[in-house]
DNA sequence: GCCAGTAAGTTACCACGAGTAAGTTGGGTC
DNA sequence: GACCCAACTTACTCGTGGTAACTTACTGGC
């Protein structure tokens, strides 16, 4: 005597298959946490989200951090297709820098939920985030590696780091500051990364 | 009858000064944090870890969070303290970069729990964590305007993005993989972003 | 058509930890 | 040595992650 609605839509929704409700949870959790913050975000508000009960979400996922690492996971596969696509559409290694970083911010933008959940969330996601990194930089050191030989591997690891590092941080001040576009923020990534802040700072002396 | 000690050391122990308190406490918290991780550190473990009850760390700090934020803070004075004294010894652009970025690797060497506090620590701390990268790239952005006034203010905001991204990045990996010295880390920064990839890749060509 | 059997869901609970109200005690001061 | 206040403790509430046990909708076999 307070739900069954007015006449019509007898609440009678039950019965998903099992792969349609894991990507409908994966969905509202992605909302939720983003929306909220990880720690301020409750099961019961991900499940009522849903439209059922928080057990559900405890049997496809196993727990809250389960949870938060399947919706990693799943952005984790998305960026590096993403990424490698435009890489690989390149033809020098200046163009395959350029591409490859452009790629990372644009699939930032059309992700954003996602992409604040991987970078503001938590140590609880913190290995899984940094297994992406990982997927990053060795992928940018073997671009790196075709490109530059001579250098010793673990120089290219070095190098790689400092991309990634630049990218994820330029990704979130452009999330702060409107103004910056995806072609901005792949040049500023160019300048240091490709052509060095040499020539660019030798013309004023330090004084 | 189960503490007291034997006969001795008459758990007497209370009435400290407020000031050696919070001494006590952050540091309490600091170590405790950065062990256990903040979500899964009790405020319970961190009073009995300075030997007090939990209100006393509610008095003194008002909640977990303040508690994290208090002890974020005391890391983010003492880590300008320390990059902007050494980019002041500095003669030329190229010297201060490379000092400046010594001094925060060799910081964080010997902070190592408030580093991991800072750099794996939530979404609840992110606003000031971000305060504190805020703080380093202005500081980098104005070193990179002195030595490069034809530079677009958004321009130097960028690149010292990417500078302050490059060095979180490498400061983690470094913690990875015990290999990489600071000498090395600051290297593969300059490498990239002073000299610029340019010059050595272009010795392969893309084929 | 009807009746198991099982996967999908629900209700109703526990445990644990953040936060607090109210009472207690140490120690400096006159 | 009586007083006072700040430091400290005891003993609680409440919200939320997690679970055990029961219920119900859909499946295929006869």
């Amino acid at each position: 005597m307070e739900s069954r609605s007015v006449q019509a839509a007898p609440a009678r929704r039950r019965r998903v298959g099992r792969e349609e409700r894991e990507r409908q949870i994966l969905d509202a959790a992605v909302a939720v946490f983003s929306e909220r913050g990880y720690a301020n975000a409750s099961m019961d508000a991900v499940a009522e989200r849903v439209g059922v009960t928080k057990p559900v979400l405890y049997t496809h996922f196993g727990s809250k951090e389960g949870l938060l690492l399947a919706c990693v996971a799943q952005a984790r596969t998305e960026l590096l297709e993403v990424t490698a696509a435009a890489a690989a559409a390149a033809t020098t290694p200046e163009d395959m820098l350029r591409r490859g970083t452009r790629a990372f911010f644009e699939f930032l933008d059309e992700r954003a939920a996602a992409f604040s959940l991987l970078y503001s969330e938590a140590r609880i996601a913190a290995d899984a985030v940094e297994g992406i990194r990982a997927q990053q930089t060795d992928f940018i050191a073997a671009l790196l590696g075709a490109a530059a030989p001579d250098a010793a591997p673990l120089q290219l690891q070095g190098w790689a780091q400092v991309i990634v590092g630049a990218c994820e941080r330029l990704a979130v001040w452009r999330a702060q500051d409107k103004r910056v576009t995806t072609e901005d923020a792949t040049e500023y990534l160019m300048d240091l990364a490709w052509t060095g802040l040499q020539g660019r700072a030798s013309g004023a002396r330090a004084r």
